[in-house]
DNA sequence: AGATGATTCAAACAACTGTTTGACAAGTCA
DNA sequence: TGACTTGTCAAACAGTTGTTTGAATCATCT
């Protein structure tokens, strides 16, 4: 079992409650966290029992775990790494998809935009399905942005340049989607990112971290 | 009342449990969180009766305020915003203290870690504490960035590049503390940021930072 | 129809939480 | 000394939590 594969995937009949079940307990673990989320108000929100959750679930925790693999698939699935750009296309417009695809991933609204909020809780607070979370989607997707980014400074993807490089751009990513509470209350008249600003956001960090890995090794550089 | 003023200072005799009780509620709730912190365990770690962090600070959340602000005072009398570098130095210069300042800050050991980890915490799940980080200790760190980015970039601080870039710089520095548990599952070899791994790290983001605002509007950028 | 198994439900359970209580000790000032 | 404040302590309190229980309901198949 690992987060690539949706869980046993049930007869039609018992889905209903599970999958209300499912979106319910998302949205509560994204906004208040696995600790603070209490079955009842999961079960509440379903329109369930309080004892669906053991009996469908087994316990409160396999719950979280299914929930993280449920939006895992939907967030993959709708905003896949390079979105509609080939993989034969140049480096450039590789690394612009995959800035923008993982913008408008964890920024999206709706039934994905749990995940985003999960995963950032998973990265300060982890829990056992951490290491599951690493394994089937982040190493997957760090070895493809290093890919890109070896390909850009010309050097193999082990290089410690490259390493460097890659965090700095996720880095960035990642900044704007874990801080967004601070940077509301730093920019208050700064509208929210919708499906415009995260074109925009791409496009700043894609400009940002061409200009500098092209540059890196300029000797007038201090 | 903000984060500026360490609270009130009382006499040497109450001094001591108060303390205590401080440090050790430091550890606790930047290890597990304010909600799976408990009055219990932080009690028995200082020593003292359970009654007493009642008795000292009103409540649990106060005194979670408070260690807010103890950590806060200590991280920055201990790692000052440009360490021991001159106002009047080159913007270039006081770039590269200002994030090695910040990475000292964020990654050092003992009393000052705390901090670090409270407001990565609180980042990713604010509390009403936020306000009061922001106001009193964020927003004047962002606003002197934003000066050193401005002169580097020869635009006014209010900006929108010199914004732009400014969160591309920071979003670096918070990436790597914020995303420690995840980093060290993807690179297992790597060993965890001492003193000199800072300064290591301090250095390349500088050097990516200050060759991507070099060239930012070069035409040769897509 | 009748039996079987799966699912739902209200209610209760046991454990843990932050907080309060009232007694007790220690120091302070008249 | 004696009243008074301050601090500490064990014990209990009231509320919430995840989980379990056993009966009731539903669907399915012979």
């Amino acid at each position: 079992m690992n987060l690539n594969t949706v869980s046993p995937a049930p007869e039609p009949a018992q889905v209903a409650t599970r999958t209300q079940i499912l979106e319910a307990a998302g949205e509560v673990f994204a906004s208040v966290g696995f600790r603070d989320a209490t079955v009842r108000e999961i079960c509440a929100r379903a329109g369930v029992n309080i004892a669906a959750v053991n009996y469908h679930f087994g316990d409160k925790e396999t719950l979280y775990l299914e929930v993280l693999r449920y939006s895992a698939a939907q967030a993959h699935a709708q905003y896949p790494p390079l979105l509609n750009v080939s993989p034969a296309a140049p480096a450039e417009e590789r690394l612009r998809a995959f800035l923008h695809s993982w913008l408008l991933r964890t920024f999206s609204r709706g039934a994905t935009a749990w995940h985003g909020q999960l995963i950032s809780r998973e990265m300060v607070d982890p829990t056992g399905a951490l290491d599951e979370i690493v394994r089937d989607k982040i190493l997957p997707m760090s070895q493809q942005l290093r890919g890109i980014v070896g390909e850009i400074l010309g050097r193999p993807p082990g290089d410690e340049q490259v390493r460097l490089c890659t965090l700095s751009i996720v880095g960035q990513c990642v900044f704007y989607h874990h801080c967004r509470p601070v940077l509301t209350r730093l920019f208050p008249q700064q509208p929210p990112l919708d499906t415009l600003g995260t074109e925009r956001l791409a496009d700043h960090i894609t400009r940002f971290s061409l200009a500098a890995m092209r540059h890196l090794t300029d000797p007038a550089t201090t």
